[in-house]
DNA sequence: ATTATTTTTGCAAGCCCTTGCAAAAATATT
DNA sequence: AATATTTTTGCAAGGGCTTGCAAAAATAAT
């Protein structure tokens, strides 16, 4: 068995260049450089003499050295954290396809937990990615203004940082909530409950914010609310007992999330012997494709993933291409799916 | 507001380079380097004299330029194609944490459906990935023969190619099969069945020969058979409503993955009213996080999949560091996760 | 204080490609 | 056929970094 510790030069011996190219349909550099650049001036006879060369030793240009001087990657970083919400991988799904199609490849930094976001964006920015979306904690002021320095477009995907010195695309937690407020409003229940995501979370935030605004404006209000550690089914058991063992226990319950709704439902059909959705109204958040299995039957709350990361996109990719002072932000609205976790009231 | 069609000098104003670093410290351009390069020679006066004036200028060393000499990127290209099922966002929590922990960045790309893997790994090379990870579609011999050339070590994670001239980590699906056929032939139903996955997928078919060959060893036969055209729920209905509509109902189900299973328990209960799992006996694959919710109570299979990130990233770095002929194989052990969703013999 | 050794440093070549410029070749004009 | 115009080509200078080599500086040995 042949091994060997490479070396860089060991290396670069099986990789074939321009120059090899170059030297075998002998033309100059340059006139390969121009086949393998779009747009560039090249003959025909010239495009194939090269083209022969060049798939006889399999050449590719390398993307690398192009950038150098080209100044462009192609590279969009991608910043997530939360590896655990289902939604994530949707996300994660509409974005790469999204970038492909612009010709951009991804880079993809996961902060979850321990690591930390400002050595991962230092990290990213050591790749010269023409783009950067983060969808993560705390975005520092050092990550934005080193961006700004560098002439980066960057992008908060799905969160709304305090600071508004980078481009924000999120939808209306607030709207969102005020959806879901709305909907257990035309249910017959009127002890209205929280079950809120992480504390620390914008998201949940807001989406808690609206759902008290609509309860509230309604000439009612919210009896009980909790955090949940996480947006984790196990996260919403814990949340759900705690929630549903008070003495005053509520009977229209907001779950800022479908995991943590689909928690709730379990906890209160086979730990409280409830009925649902005659003894409790339910309603959730992201619509996770389970949420319309038959054992939950999830009404719900969408946000418009597909169309958020298309908005990301095209901002950072006009922005990639032309540089431009200021910030954008783009707030898209949610939409409410209706399936049969809440009790409607009789309608008169 | 401004605004500016970049061009390639446009841009570069505003990068600052290890030439502005050496000019500012008045050192030559050869110790900036040294004093970003782990191990090279140089002494503590220098170090803090460059570190000075890099912070001052808040340098950062471009590391695509560093690996056109090093011919080493640190990039890991990652193809995937089930953006879908809900395991791959746990894959690629683990893959990219693994990766970034030995100092790589995760390349991602997505060939969903109408994508040509081909074209993709094309596109990958072009970035002088040091390693790729593959778990999708079919491995093309262009594609593993580019690789070796390039002396790029390539990873088919969680399949099973037919030519093996390439790194191989999997489960062992058969015996995968073969434990889900245990545990079902432990029940007291005897009238087996099979919801298999996509008939295309290397996964979906040994777990289903490992089922079959467990069962007909103990001298029992499977006598319903389907494949879901996918790996999801919806799919699984379809699948599901197919088989328990037979005249033969089979009465203990094996689902090749957590998703059918739910499925299938959903059919079973509300389209049918089976009581489960006294009616129907179900185990399923994967163990995603909602198989253990109390509306399933799923049995299933899991694989190990941290594990078999690991051995990836094992075998990535480890030849990404040591070139050497031959490629290796490795095949986790599935485990059985015993809920209740199994409808168990009386024990003698 | 000299000489021999070890460390540090800078020089310059090179990695693989793009691109402005001017020369060469092909095409159009009279 | 000779000139003017357009296209194609090659040259050479980068882009931002690493690294072998030899000179310079620091340290050790005599």
């Amino acid at each position: 068995m042949e091994e060997t510790t490479d070396t860089a030069s060991e290396r670069n011996a099986n990789r074939v260049t321009a120059q090899d190219v170059a030297r075998v349909a002998g033309v100059s550099l340059s006139a390969v450089s121009r086949v393998f650049t779009p747009g560039a001036s090249v003959s025909a006879k010239m495009r194939v003499r090269v083209m022969d060369a060049a798939d006889k030793l399999g050449y590719q240009p390398n993307v690398l050295a192009r950038s150098l001087m080209t100044q462009r990657t192609n590279l969009v970083g991608v910043i997530l954290a939360n590896f655990k919400n289902p939604v994530y991988l949707t996300v994660l799904d509409h974005f790469t396809r999204a970038l492909q199609a612009r010709g951009f490849r991804t880079l993809l930094l996961n902060v979850s937990d321990g690591q930390d976001l400002e050595e991962m964006a230092r990290l990213v920015l050591q790749y010269s990615v023409d783009g950067l979306v983060v969808s993560a904690g705390a975005i520092s002021p050092h990550i934005t203004e080193q961006c700004y320095k560098r002439r980066i477009p960057l992008v908060a995907f799905a969160r709304r940082p305090r600071r508004a010195n980078l481009h924000v695309v999120c939808a209306d937690s607030v709207a969102g909530g005020r959806l879901a407020g709305a909907r257990l409003l035309q249910s017959r229940h009127r002890r209205f409950g929280l079950l809120a995501g992480p504390a620390n979370a914008s998201t949940a935030i807001e989406r808690g914010k609206g759902f008290y605004a609509e309860i509230e404006e309604a000439g009612h209000s919210v009896i009980a609310m909790t955090h949940a550690r996480e947006y984790s089914y196990s996260a919403g058991v814990d949340s759900a007992r705690e929630l549903l063992g008070r003495s005053d226990r509520p009977d229209a319950i907001f779950c800022a999330n479908d995991l943590l709704a689909m928690a709730l439902m379990d906890v209160a059909r086979y730990e409280f012997g409830l009925t649902l959705p005659d003894e409790l109204s339910i309603i959730g958040f992201d619509d996770v494709d389970l949420a319309a299995a038959a054992s939950y039957q999830l009404s719900t709350i969408r946000q418009p993933l597909e169309a958020m990361v298309k908005e990301t996109v095209d901002i950072l990719s006009h922005r990639i291409n032309t540089w431009s002072e200021g910030w954008e932000t783009r707030q898209l609205a949610c939409v409410a799916v209706d399936r049969s976790s809440i009790a409607l009231a009789p309608s008169d």
